[in-house]
DNA sequence: CGTACTGTTGAGATCCGTCAAGCACCGTGG
DNA sequence: CCACGGTGCTTGACGGATCTCAACAGTACG
């Protein structure tokens, strides 16, 4: 897979399963930044930076398509409209990563972990693999750790705490929404920012 | 200025004067994303997205370009390469916002702040605005801590601490860099994602 | 039947937030 | 000229959220 420091990346739409890019730190500790789930582009920053500022990592085994760089930069001059839609899929990764900040900025660790998984649950919904009762997820509580900003004990200590209060079940590689609406309310989780309706095409 | 929940806006490029971006939450606490600095693009995100996700709030007086959402589409139809410039400015955006994110996630306090006034000096200085001595910072304490999720109380120790190590001296205005190598050395910073050498025009 | 990975729980330590108080500065209005 | 309120900065005391260290259980896998 790319990692940090590497440049002249190709792009790529993940077809199948997940991929998480995160950046380590020198110290061993990292940060998840995203996960991209079927649908998503995947490393498109890479391509007009010149170095590709974090790595990827696949959750599962992935199908992807691969764009060049070049490619790329040619179509848009030919259909400005696809230069469009790859603004507009930009912006909403740029937007993810803006909440995914508050999130670890502002709220607690509850809160966090609550909206966390609402967000993907949403994002997960938008292709056809999961709904307000949940959805499988192959992601470790480490994962989540290096996501939300807290250590795996924490992580641990949280989702125990979700799920004697009856909000959310994480288990065995599922999660399953117990309190749809509470788990909203704590997080206060409003999806406007994943702008699930596709670009503007004019 | 522009507010959340708002839709349809233009984006605007700043000739003067300091702005930062910010989203509040339910709860009043809010979480800066960003500050916008003279050459900075202003509101990208919200020419594509349909609704502006975040706020934005002028620190001293402004100067600004307005650039309408339908005359950007436009011009990418009929320049290309602007298309590509454009897509650049926003994965630099998006770049700097990631590392805002892994240093919320994965740095304490003093690394934070550290990598914070570094970043804020490297941009300024790409503009002319200052060096590796310091520069001119009209932000409150109270700018720092909602933006990097802190108290203004905490802020004010760890600016203490700093200056009481000989690290750095935010007072009065202005940042001075009293031990540029030692601030790098405890914020870690590498300056890579700001990849300040400007779109590949190809 | 070990080993590695993941999950789970407890105890103690630490970072950081909250509350509270006070100081310095500045513009306003009497 | 001076009282006053507002804003920003500073410091101390206390409490809580979260981390670290440590130990152990369950499972998959060679």
């Amino acid at each position: 897979m790319v990692h940090q420091g590497q440049s002249a990346q190709a792009a790529y739409i993940l077809s199948g399963g997940w991929v998480c890019s995160y950046k380590r730190q020198t110290d061993g500790t990292r940060q998840i930044v995203d996960f991209q789930v079927p649908g998503d582009f995947l490393g498109l920053r890479s391509v007009l930076l010149r170095t590709s500022d974090h790595s990827f990592e696949p959750i599962v085994d992935i199908e992807a398509a691969e764009v060049m760089t070049r490619d790329l930069l040619e179509a848009f001059a030919l259909t400005p409209r696809l230069a469009t839609a790859i603004l507009w899929a930009a912006s909403r990764d740029e937007a993810m990563v803006v909440e995914h900040l508050v999130g670890i900025g502002r709220r607690d660790a509850d809160a966090r972990m609550a909206h966390f998984l609402l967000e993907l649950g949403s994002r997960l919904a938008l292709v056809g693999m999961g709904g307000k009762d949940g959805f499988d997820c192959p992601l470790t509580q480490y994962h989540l750790a290096d996501t939300l900003g807290l250590s795996a004990v924490h992580v641990n200590r949280v989702l125990r705490q979700l799920r004697e209060n009856g909000l959310v079940t994480f288990r065995d590689g599922h999660v399953t929404f117990d309190d749809y609406g509470g788990l909203v309310k704590l997080a206060e989780f409003d999806p406007a920012y994943l702008d699930q309706t596709g670009p503007l095409l004019k």
